[in-house]
DNA sequence: CGAGAAAGGAGAGCGGTGCTCTCGTTTCGT
DNA sequence: ACGAAACGAGAGCACCGCTCTCCTTTCTCG
């Protein structure tokens, strides 16, 4: 359920029992949030659930947003870890099939948890920002997987792609940066379909959980979303 | 501003004053909208800026929630314009220009109109469902006009993708199934992959406006994107 | 034209929210 | 053991959506 707490050894019974509120706190928050959305999360009401008085949990938290940030860092770390579990069986050199699993994870996962993938990667909440510092450490835990399997593909000359230059100069100004940034070899070809792929994958599980696809239209949208990661593992260069 | 508000011409004063209040709330409301966000928008306030008070506001608007669908229709609408706008610019057998120039129009919609975008394309708000019947229409002006390139350009023959189905045969029963409703010509293939280019634009357009890519690491997301427009032109076999 | 009906605005009020402050009580560190 | 820190409870503030009542304005129709 809970995520990465940082779990420091509980040297004093108040020390245990502070940690054990502040899982508690995540814990009803994520309830409250798949029920009535990041908008109608109230701290009163998840006081309430945890047998405390509205105020009390201001020991804890220093406020509404931050128990989002919370329920943030716990959503994208519990989405890592699927994405990574689903990696976990899958043969290093199938670069395809890496990219599958990392897409079947993601949308497994949102559709388990619609309101936390809400929190994550719909609307912003308004008058909320998200610490930078605390959330894109867990919060890039998918990208950095998709970049890893672009990069092994490539180093693997498995990506037919050419190695070209993309237009215009300053779009691969930009993903020149981004390479260096991250220590890569793949080139602006790759990394500009790349990140089509990551926005169009996000995309489609977005559609689908948000219900932008007319709900009556489609019966089995399993069966259209793994056509549609076909096709995109195609996009990168990777025969599926 | 406000767009397609069913003008009765005003026969009384009476009729003529609500029908400007009506304005003035999808006026007001939309700025707060892009102020406080779905979630914030507070009747009372709106009820504030129009000069008048709180519970005068519920003579003209059921609930909050039905101040949403306005604002929601409206949006749809303005959308709507902007991407025919678009269109009306465009050689009708340049197949590709076409799709670029919808790519485009919502891509500058949404920039122009973050809030707005985040009501009708976010994450939905809790507690609150669209009455389909009066915004289906308006939402689905979008993906008519891209289903009409792609019949328009399979019935030219521009589009240079196979004409057989697609597995499994689940998904060709939905597919066929959306192409008799919509009275289409168009093979398997082009339907999946159009709506994958649908949700794969609405997908970047996403990340841009609500701010999923790095900000400090694209400089130039306008090239990126017009990049990832010629990607998917192609993915639905029109060579940009 | 004038009376009854309909519509609109103002205000009080209900229960809810986030958040602050104060006041005892409990627990910790020394 | 004692001062300090942490904690829970409660009252209170300003805001929210929404309802109800009361009164004025406007329309409709005989």
């Amino acid at each position: 359920m809970c995520h990465h707490q940082g779990m420091t050894d509980a040297t004093t019974p108040r020390a245990r029992a502070r940690e054990q509120t502040m899982r508690d706190l995540v814990r009803i928050g994520r309830v409250h949030l798949a029920t009535s959305g990041a908008a109608g999360l109230s701290l009163r009401a998840v006081a309430r659930d945890i047998g405390v008085v509205s105020s009390a949990v201001y020991r804890y938290v220093e406020s509404r947003d931050e128990l989002l940030t919370l329920l943030v860092i716990d959503g994208y770390d519990e989405l890592g870890d699927a994405v990574d579990a689903a990696l976990a069986s899958v043969d290093a050199t199938d670069f395809a099939g890496r990219l599958v699993a990392i897409g079947r994870a993601v949308r497994s996962w949102a559709l388990s948890e619609p309101a936390t993938y809400a929190l994550l990667f719909g609307s912003p909440v308004p008058g909320y920002h998200a610490p930078s510092d605390r959330t894109t450490g867990p919060g890039t835990r998918v990208i950095t997987r998709l970049v890893q399997v672009w990069e092994d593909a490539w180093t693997a000359g498995a990506i037919g792609l050419g190695d070209g230059d993309v237009s215009p100069r300053r779009l691969s100004r930009d993903l020149a940066r981004m390479r260096q940034d991250q220590g890569l070899t793949v080139p602006d070809e790759v990394i500009s379909r790349g990140l089509l792929m990551w926005a169009a994958l996000f995309g489609c599980v977005s559609f689908e959980v948000f219900g932008q696809y007319g709900l009556d239209t489609l019966t089995q949208p399993h069966d259209l979303f793994e056509h549609h990661l076909r096709v995109l593992v195609e996009t990168v260069g990777l025969g599926g």
